[in-house]
DNA sequence: TAGCATAATTGTAATGATTATAAATAACAT
DNA sequence: ATGTTATTTATAATCATTACAATTATGCTA
């Protein structure tokens, strides 16, 4: 069905040694069964993938979760800084686990994310600007590898 | 109301110069009272307005305007590469008539955005990945200066 | 271990941004 | 002028996300 888990020679950066449970734990998130099956989502597929795609992949598994559950988990995440959100994705937002600060690229035929590295800030007008910077997103966007080979969107 | 040309040293690069109705006849777009009213308001204010706000702003001396007009604009407008939308912000798009590769910050606090000057890209992973790069977008978060100082969202 | 308090999950309805559609209007050319 | 095409508009539809209120699960205390 599906066969998201793509991986770049980036991606192999988070160790996955890391059990959905330790991670939780490590964020003061109480565990459950459905707070463990999204963050083991997550973890095991790096396809940053969207409210929607968790849903259609726990949902055969858990019948009883609902899409509610998922949006409350991933704002519960977000909170307490267990996962990242990005809006690479016009249409909606998409959830990485990894938290290291990593940039992200969307293929524009296949709309599948990459990690790629963060590229280094040479400029200094940012740090003499008065502002406080908290978080970077790099978002590239473009055509992947296997775009590239011509083979069409289905 | 509004004051929200809120600039820092960076939004002054965009020289204008350039009228509305240039900007418009030099991506071969047919001008329109609409369009022009739309792309002046994206030229003169440079606050990366969402469509909520340029029809806020637009609908007092052009009281027939309909928001569905600005969004068809808005997206003419994207696809002659007039302007750049922007997915810092979670909730809406923003656009920017200015289509040079330039970062941006969105503050937390006032949610107001601001220009800054793209960074270096030292890495070189990037280029060999094979994937062909088309757009990079830099989205800053953090406090602006003004929030700074403490000043609260009212 | 029963009973209670709190937390988590769920279904449904509401919201809000954006798009689809089709009618009305404007611009344009013959 | 008149017909053709482009543009604008209002309304309805869509879709992601959130609000809400009821239900279920969990944990704690006696």
């Amino acid at each position: 069905m599906h066969s998201l888990n793509i991986c770049n020679d980036y991606n192999i950066r988070m160790k996955r040694e890391i059990t959905a449970f330790d991670q939780l734990i490590a964020h003061n998130i109480r565990p459950s069964v459905q707070r463990l099956a999204v963050m083991d989502y997550l973890l095991t597929y790096r396809s940053h993938p969207s409210v929607e795609e968790i849903y259609n992949a726990l949902h055969p598994t858990i019948p009883t979760l609902s899409k509610t559950t998922i949006y409350n988990t991933l704002n519960l995440f977000l909170e307490y800084g267990a996962v990242q959100a990005l809006t690479i994705d016009e249409k909606q937002v998409r959830y990485d686990a990894d938290c290291a600060e990593h940039a992200h690229f969307r293929c524009s035929k296949c709309n599948k994310l990459f990690d790629f590295p963060q590229p280094e800030f040479t400029e200094d007008k940012i740090v003499s600007s008065g502002f406080k910077i908290d978080k970077c997103h790099v978002y590239l966007t473009g055509i992947c590898d296997v775009c590239q080979l011509g083979r069409p969107l289905e």
